[in-house]
DNA sequence: TGGCGGGTCATTTTT
DNA sequence: TGACCCGCCA
C-alpha cells in the first residue's frame, strides 16, 4: 500500500472508494491519470481479478500509457485488465458475437475515407447532386444518427428529422443512410460509429449476451467522460447495470468535441442517472503557475453551464501571461520565433520545452517559415497519419480483400492498382450488377455469368479473371502462412512494390520506404506475438485487427525524444503539457471561430478550447494576435479575440503594445479601427453585441481597365429576394433565394441563359440593379 | 483509359 | 492561397 502515500487526501479517497457509482471531476493538471491508474492498481491489490475490470479511454495513446503505468505499480497482472479505447474494446466483443448480428467475425473496419467514398458512390447511383448532398455532410448526418442510436428505419420514420431534411432541401438523406448501412453490411464492414451502434444493438437484442458481459465485468472505468456520446454512455450504462460499479473521470471544462457528437450532458446528468453517486473533485493543479491557473479560471467563469469547481495551485506565481500584437501573420511568426530564441538563451531551455498552439492547421505555415529562418527545429502534428498514406492504404486494401473478399471498398481501391487496364467504367458496370443482384463486387468479378451480364468485354473479363485468381491464391494462404511472409508475397506479386520502386522521385522513394516500414512493423508484431505464444503461427488477420483502429502518427511517437518545438492544433494538445506555451492567432473570427459565433453553446465550446490551451502551460503562456492575416488568398482584418479581454487583466502583460495610461483594450481597438484603411461595415458597437463581421478586403479588387470596378462584393443590406443584379461574368439575373447570415450569406440567382447559380455574397462581384 | 487544367471550396477530428 | 475533383482531350 506504499503507493497510496503518493496521493493527496482527495485523490486518495477517490482511489480507495471501491464500490458503487462515482464521478471524479478532475480539473486540468490535477493528477487525473494518476488517480485512475492508482485506482485500478488498488482494485487489483484489493483482490479484484484484473480480467474483471474494464477501463475505457478515447485514444490508443492514453490506453497504452495507462497500461504501462499500472504495470509499473503492480506488475504484469495489469496486462489482463480490459483496457483500451471504446472502439477497440467493443470491436473485440463484436468479433466474438458477430454471427448473432449476421456479420463475419473478421469484419472489416471502414475508416472515414472508406465511408466517404462509399457514400459518394451511393449518391452517384441515386443520381443526386453531390453539391447538395455533400459526402461529408451526409456522413456527418449518418454518424450523428448512429451516435444517437437511430436506425435508418427510425430515421426515415421520424417526422421531425424528415421535415428538417426537407427544409434543408435534402429529403433523401434517410434513403442514403439506409443504402449506406445495407452496403456496409453486405461488405462485411463496420465503420467507426458502427462499432458503438452495433454493440448497442447486440446488447439490446440479445439479453443473454449482455448478461454475460455484465457478469464478467465487475468494475468499469471511463476516462474523459465529458467526451462520450450517447451511444458510448448507453453501452457503459448497460454493462454496469447490475452492480453499478462505475467510475467516470472527466472535466466538463475540457469538453471540446461536441462537434463530433460528444454530449456534455452526460457528465452534467450523471447524478440523475446515479442518485447515490459519490463525487470527488480534484481541484489542486500540479502543473501550472498561479498566474496561469488564475487566468484559466477567469476565462472559464464566462461559461454559464458548468460544475462549480475551484482549481487552485500551490505552485509559484510565475510570469504574467504575455500578450504580443503583430500587424500580419508573418510578423506573428517572427515574434514567436524570436521569443523562443531568446527564452532558450536566457533560461537555457530546450526546443522541446515549447509548444505553439493554434486553432486551425492552416496557421502553421507562417510560423513554420519563421522558425526555419531562425533555425529552430520543430515538429508538426496533424496532417496525414502513417496509416492514411495512399501507399499504405493500398497495401492494406490488398490485405483486407484477401481476408474479406466482400470488402467492396478494398476491391475498388486495388482492382486497377497497379495498373492492369481495368478502368472506371468497367468497375462501374460491375457495381451496377452487384447492386442488382444484391451481392458484392467480388462475387460479380469471380462469376463469368455475371460478368457477361455486366456487358464487360472479353479483354477486361480476362484481366479481371487474372486478378481474381491472384487474390484467391492469397486467400488460400491466410491460415497457414505467417503474416509477414504473406504480406511480402502480396506486396511483391501484386506488382505494388515494383511500381513504387521504379518511381525515383523523392516522393516515390518515401512511398517505397513507407511500405518497407509497414513490413518491418509486421515483423515486430510477429515477434511480439511469438513471445506470448510461440507455437501458433501469427496470422495476417491478427495484425489487421490490431492496426485497423490505429490512426495516430507513429512517426511523431518515434521522434518524441528529439529536441523540437511542437506545433499543433489546440485539439490535439489536449492531455499534453509544455513548459512554455504560445497560443497564436487570438483574433475574432479565428479564435473564436466565426463559424462558432451563431450560438451560445458553440461559443462556450470555443472558450473551453481556450481554457484547454491555457492549461497546457507549466511555466509560461504567451498569447499573440495579428491585425491582418491572409486567409484563402485574401487579406482579412480582425479585432483581437474577446478571450484576451476575458482574462483577468491584472494577470496580463502587454509586451509590444503601446498603451497610454488608462487605456483599455477597448479604446485601443477603437483607435485601431479608425486608423485602418479598410473601412467596411462600421457598425456602432453595442454593449453586448460585439461586431464580429470579418472585414474582408479583396486583394485584387481594383483591376485597371475593364469594367470590374463597379462590381464589388455586394452590400449585404441592399439585396433582397427578387432584386435584379448584374454579374461580371453571368450577366443579368434575378435573386431567387437568400440564405445564411452576415458574411456567409448566399444567394441563389437565376441568370438568363446560364441558369441558377449559388453565390457567396462575400466574394461575388455583383451590381445591384433594382 | 489516363493525364492535365480550370472551377470550387474551405474549422477543430480521440476512433 | 492551395488541394481536390471533374471534365476535356489525346
Amino acid at each position: 500500500m506504499q503507493y497510496l502515500e503518493d496521493l493527496n487526501p482527495i485523490q486518495r479517497s477517490a482511489v480507495e472508494h471501491i464500490e458503487g457509482p462515482m464521478m471524479i471531476l478532475a480539473g486540468a493538471g490535477s493528477g487525473k491519470t494518476r488517480v485512475l491508474t492508482y485506482r485500478i492498481a488498488h482494485l487489483i491489490h484489493s483482490g479484484v481479478d484484473p480480467f474483471r475490470i474494464m477501463s475505457l479511454t478515447f485514444t490508443n495513446k492514453a490506453a497504452k500509457e495507462m497500461k504501462e503505468r499500472i504495470a509499473h505499480l503492480i506488475g504484469p497482472d495489469a496486462l489482463n485488465v480490459w483496457m483500451g479505447t471504446f472502439h477497440s474494446v467493443f470491436a473485440k466483443i463484436l468479433r466474438y458475437e458477430a454471427d448473432r448480428l449476421g456479420y463475419p467475425s473478421n469484419f472489416t473496419i471502414y475508416d472515414t475515407d472508406d465511408a466517404k467514398s462509399l457514400i459518394k458512390s451511393i449518391i452517384k447511383e441515386y443520381n443526386l447532386d453531390d453539391k447538395i448532398y455533400k459526402p461529408n455532410l451526409v456522413l456527418n448526418r449518418i454518424s450523428a444518427a448512429k451516435n444517437n442510436l437511430l436506425s435508418p428505419q427510425e430515421y426515415i420514420e421520424n417526422t421531425n428529422i424528415q421535415s428538417e431534411d426537407i427544409q434543408s432541401k435534402k429529403p433523401h438523406l434517410g434513403k442514403l443512410f439506409l443504402a449506406y448501412s445495407q452496403r456496409c453490411f453486405r461488405a462485411g464492414a463496420m465503420d467507426f460509429d458502427d462499432l458503438l451502434y452495433q454493440t448497442n444493438i447486440l446488447f439490446r437484442d440479445y439479453p443473454e449476451v449482455l448478461h454475460k458481459y455484465q457478469d464478467r465485468f465487475e468494475f468499469l472505468l471511463v476516462d474523459e467522460f465529458q467526451d462520450t456520446n450517447f451511444a458510448q454512455y448507453n453501452i457503459v450504462k448497460m454493462i454496469c447495470a447490475k452492480r453499478e460499479n462505475i467510475c467516470v473521470v472527466g472535466d466538463d471544462a475540457q469538453s471540446i468535441y461536441a462537434f463530433r457528437g460528444a454530449n456534455i450532458q452526460n457528465i452534467l446528468n450523471f447524478k440523475q442517472d446515479y442518485p447515490d453517486v459519490a463525487t470527488f473533485k480534484l481541484e489542486q493543479n500540479y502543473r501550472s503557475t498561479k498566474n496561469i491557473v488564475h487566468a484559466a479560471n477567469s476565462v472559464i467563469k464566462h461559461n454559464k453551464h458548468q460544475f462549480e469547481k475551484n482549481v487552485f495551485t500551490e505552485n509559484t506565481m510565475g510570469e504574467k501571461i504575455a500578450v504580443f500584437k503583430s500587424s500580419t501573420d508573418n510578423e506573428e511568426g517572427k515574434i514567436v520565433a524570436a521569443e523562443i530564441f531568446s527564452t532558450k538563451i536566457n533560461e537555457q531551455a530546450f526546443n522541446k520545452d515549447f509548444a505553439i498552439l493554434y486553432r486551425t492547421n492552416s496557421q502553421s505555415r507562417a510560423i513554420e517559415e519563421a522558425l526555419r529562418k531562425k533555425n529552430i527545429a520543430y515538429r508538426i502534428y496533424g496532417g496525414l497519419s502513417f496509416y492514411q498514406r495512399k501507399e499504405i492504404k493500398d497495401i492494406l486494401a490488398y490485405f483486407r480483400l484477401t481476408l474479406n473478399s466482400k470488402d467492396d471498398q478494398a476491391f475498388a481501391r486495388v482492382i486497377n492498382y497497379p495498373k492492369r487496364g481495368i478502368g472506371k467504367t468497367t468497375v462501374e458496370k460491375m457495381v451496377t450488377v452487384a447492386n442488382q443482384q444484391n451481392t458484392t463486387i467480388w462475387d460479380v468479378a469471380s462469376n463469368p455469368v455475371m460478368l457477361a451480364q455486366a456487358a464487360i468485354n472479353s479483354g477486361a473479363q480476362k484481366k479481371i479473371g487474372e486478378f481474381v485468381v491472384m487474390v484467391k491464391s492469397f486467400a488460400s494462404m491466410t491460415q497457414n502462412t505467417e503474416a509477414e511472409k504473406l504480406a511480402q508475397h502480396i506486396a511483391a506479386s501484386t506488382g505494388l512494390l515494383k511500381d513504387l520502386y521504379t518511381d525515383k522521385t523523392p516522393e516515390g522513394l518515401s512511398r517505397y520506404e513507407n511500405i518497407q516500414e509497414l513490413l518491418n512493423g509486421l515483423k515486430d508484431f510477429e515477434a511480439q506475438q511469438k513471445k506470448q505464444d510461440e507455437n501458433n503461427p501469427v496470422l495476417l488477420e491478427q495484425y489487421m485487427q490490431e492496426i485497423s483502429l490505429l490512426t495516430d502518427n507513429i512517426e511523431n511517437q518515434e521522434n518524441e525524444n528529439e529536441d523540437q518545438v511542437t506545433l499543433m492544433t489546440i485539439h490535439s494538445a489536449k492531455g499534453l503539457e509544455f513548459k512554455h506555451v504560445f497560443i497564436v492567432g487570438l483574433e475574432e473570427n479565428l479564435f473564436p471561430s466565426e463559424l462558432s459565433s451563431h450560438s451560445r453553446d458553440e461559443l462556450e465550446e470555443e472558450r473551453r478550447l481556450f481554457y484547454v490551451a491555457l492549461t497546457r502551460g507549466e511555466q509560461s503562456v504567451t498569447l499573440s494576435y495579428a491585425d491582418t492575416r491572409y486567409r484563402w488568398g485574401n487579406l482579412v482584418f480582425n479585432r483581437p479575440s474577446r478571450f484576451i479581454e476575458e482574462i483577468d487583466q491584472s494577470l496580463l502583460e502587454y509586451k509590444n503594445i503601446h498603451r497610454q495610461r488608462n487605456e483599455t483594450l477597448e479604446s485601443r481597438k477603437m483607435g485601431w479601427k479608425t486608423s485602418s484603411k479598410a473601412k467596411v461595415n462600421q457598425k456602432p458597437k453595442t454593449q453586448n453585441n460585439v461586431t464580429t463581421q470579418p472585414r474582408v478586403v479583396k486583394r485584387n479588387l481594383v483591376k485597371v481597365g475593364a469594367t470590374s470596378s463597379h462590381y464589388a462584393p455586394v452590400d449585404l443590406s441592399s439585396l433582397f429576394v427578387g432584386s435584379r443584379v448584374e454579374h461580371s461574368k453571368f450577366g443579368e439575373g434575378k435573386v431567387l433565394h437568400i440564405e445564411g447570415v452576415d458574411a456567409n450569406k448566399k444567394a441563389t440567382v437565376f441568370f438568363q441563359g446560364v441558369g441558377e447559380k449559388q453565390l457567396l455574397l462575400k466574394y461575388a462581384k455583383l451590381k445591384v440593379l433594382s
